[in-house]
DNA sequence: CCCACGACCTGTGGGC
DNA sequence: TGCCCACAGGTCGTGG
């Protein structure tokens, strides 16, 4: 599900929540989710207050008061969704609804305000960690990452110089967090089409001027779909249960066999197999 | 170093 | 209605 704009859409849900609460019981239901939870990750985690909801490409980062970082991952389905306590309530004691889907709530924060957020993952390739704040730009999943793409170092002469003598496709490279953090199939499907580029074409051979398209064209794509909400397929939704609705402006993705929407274009939109992913394209205009 | 592919895990939708 | 296969938003490890 979660790409950059599903990741920062579920950050600012979750923000007005999290940010700044103290976390009065935290419970994780399993061992694991991709990865085993850190020794010790309740405890640590609870009385601690979170100072601030960040994300870092596709990483929902929880900088705590005690000097560590709670690292949150979405996988392909991980989810939020917050609750409010049913009902009057004594202090201290709240009340929620039951679990909507018991089998995948893997993990329940709940603040000292008496918010809960439940964390649910069905295929659990999502993976949550603690981190010394203080060492997080070491840890092998952000050491190396690539810019941020809507930020200035995210530009054609950097781009230019990651694809330089690569044969492999824009599209395979563009996956690579090391290159650009945050994107994934569906928004580098997007971004190609609009630059007008072949997935194919060997990337250490596409001109400047088409990387400073290509550059344009994710910024614009992400920037439509953060607006947007972040795209729902099946069942993403925001921290506050918010849909997102960019889906409906996919131009190529999962759109196989529909007309291309290039302005001038005739062609006709295809899938192929890439590197083990699903590539949409249109076949005439992007060259 | 570069690249392709399978693995991880569960659910869903389409075809028959 | 039911079964089976293909496929799914993401990484990670292996092996050529």
């Amino acid at each position: 599900m979660p790409e950059l704009p599903e990741v920062e859409t579920v950050r600012r849900g979750l923000e007005p929540v999290l940010a700044g609460a103290r976390l009065s019981r935290v419970e994780a239901r399993r061992p694991d989710l991709r990865f085993p939870f850190p020794e010790g990750f309740v405890q640590r985690l609870t009385g601690a207050v979170i100072q601030r909801l960040d994300r870092r490409a596709k990483y929902i980062l929880a900088p705590l008061s005690v000097g560590e970082t709670l690292i949150m991952h979405l996988g392909m389905t991980g989810r939020f969704e917050i609750e409010r306590p049913q009902g009057a309530e004594r202090p201290g004691e709240f009340h929620y609804a039951a679990d909507p889907d018991p089998k995948h709530a893997h993990v329940l924060f709940e603040t000292e305000a008496g918010a809960r957020v439940t964390y649910y993952d069905p295929r659990r390739f999502g993976y949550m960690a603690l981190v010394e704040t203080a060492l997080m730009d070491l840890h092998p999943w952000f050491a190396g990452l690539g810019p941020e793409p809507l930020s200035d170092g995210f530009d054609a002469a950097r781009l230019a110089h990651a694809f330089e003598g690569r044969r492999q496709g824009p599209k395979t490279l563009l996956l690579d967090q090391k290159i650009v953090a945050g994107l994934g199939n569906i928004y580098v499907c997007e971004a190609l089409h609009r630059a007008r580029i072949s997935p194919f074409r060997p990337a250490g051979r596409i001109s400047r001027p088409r990387l400073e398209r290509l550059v344009a064209a994710v910024r614009q794509v992400l920037e439509e779909a953060i607006a947007a909400g972040g795209s729902t397929i099946s069942d993403y939704a925001a921290a506050d249960g918010a849909l997102g609705y960019f889906q409906h402006s996919f131009r190529v993705y999962d759109r196989q066999g529909r007309p291309c929407p290039n302005e001038g274009c005739d062609g006709v939109i295809a899938r192929r197999v890439q590197a083990g992913r699903s590539t949409f394209y249109c076949p005439k205009c992007q060259r």
